[in-house]
DNA sequence: ATATTTGCAAAGAGTTTGCATCATA
DNA sequence: TATGATGCAAACTCTTTGCAAATAT
């Protein structure tokens, strides 16, 4: 799907999260969605404060953290700690799961697929009696960069 | 191994260490690490802190802090970030890797260890030309308990 | 009209840092 | 005795909160 068709099909589930939720449909939260799916990879909250702020779209700090809120319960973006005490977000409509590989030198973040997490989801599903919604299985080491892997710092 | 030959065991490893990075050997970072193999489960800075209080062993925060990073280097500690902003650490030594299941409800934490996480990590390891050293992998959810897989709420 | 959302600034939580003092090597 | 470690408090970063003003319904 095209980034233009992609934006207004968020923006429809956005309008559609808000009205079953009553909540109102305010330009900040349109506007702040606009931006993360314009955006690759992944930011955290400040990141998105600027961005906002260089589009001439000013928004508050406070407006942000509360629409942040909004987009994950509504499942629009995903929220990560990778490590260190920073929140990342990412989109995630039409982005099946995926994990992630963090370099440890260069901090380069990588994603990854495996099915064979879904059986391993499955299997304690069953084993433990929990119903599971999410996971985040992140490798930690150092990336093909020669740099990287020659240095022995450590996560 | 018994609990007591387990701490003698893990002062060693940190005597070996220190020596190894030519550090000192302070009372308080041995104190430290006993405080925390007597723990069971997951713990945070804060937490570790009153509890050395309560031994009437007084260090301050700048020290917890500082032994943390010390035991984290030499690997007797793991940190782990389950979410929110606050780091949890867990003794290290002895303990296979194992990964985690977060109820969203009750914030109890499980363990379980499955060994196709390593096989995983192989083919990732191999595929992307990736030297990995450690992952995480949580599971979140609503674990067993009635009350909690009732209610509505999310992670 | 009215209740939610916003912006701002202040508060809060967790962690780190600067510096004088202490103590290990 | 000299350098690394500690304690204390202040600084810092990220996030949340309180409240008055703005605005969606």
């Amino acid at each position: 799907m095209a980034t233009e068709r992609k934006i207004d099909r968020v923006k429809q589930l956005l309008t559609e999260y808000l009205d079953q939720k009553e909540l109102r449909k305010t330009p900040e939260r349109f506007a702040i969605l606009e931006e993360i799916y314009q955006k690759e990879g992944h930011f955290d909250a400040d990141a998105l404060y600027i961005a906002m702020r260089n589009r001439n779209f000013r928004v508050s700090k406070a407006t942000i953290y509360n629409t942040l809120e909004v987009l994950l319960d509504c499942q629009l973006i995903k929220r990560h700690q990778f490590g260190e005490n920073l929140a990342l977000y990412e989109k995630s409509y039409g982005f099946k799961q995926h994990d992630h590989l963090i370099c440890a030198d260069c901090n380069k973040i990588m994603e990854f697929c495996d099915p064979r997490v879904h059986i391993i989801q499955q299997m304690i599903e069953g084993f433990y009696n929990f119903k599971i919604t999410d996971h985040s299985l992140n490798f930690y080491g150092k990336c093909m960069n020669k740099g990287c892997q020659e240095k022995d710092n450590v996560r």
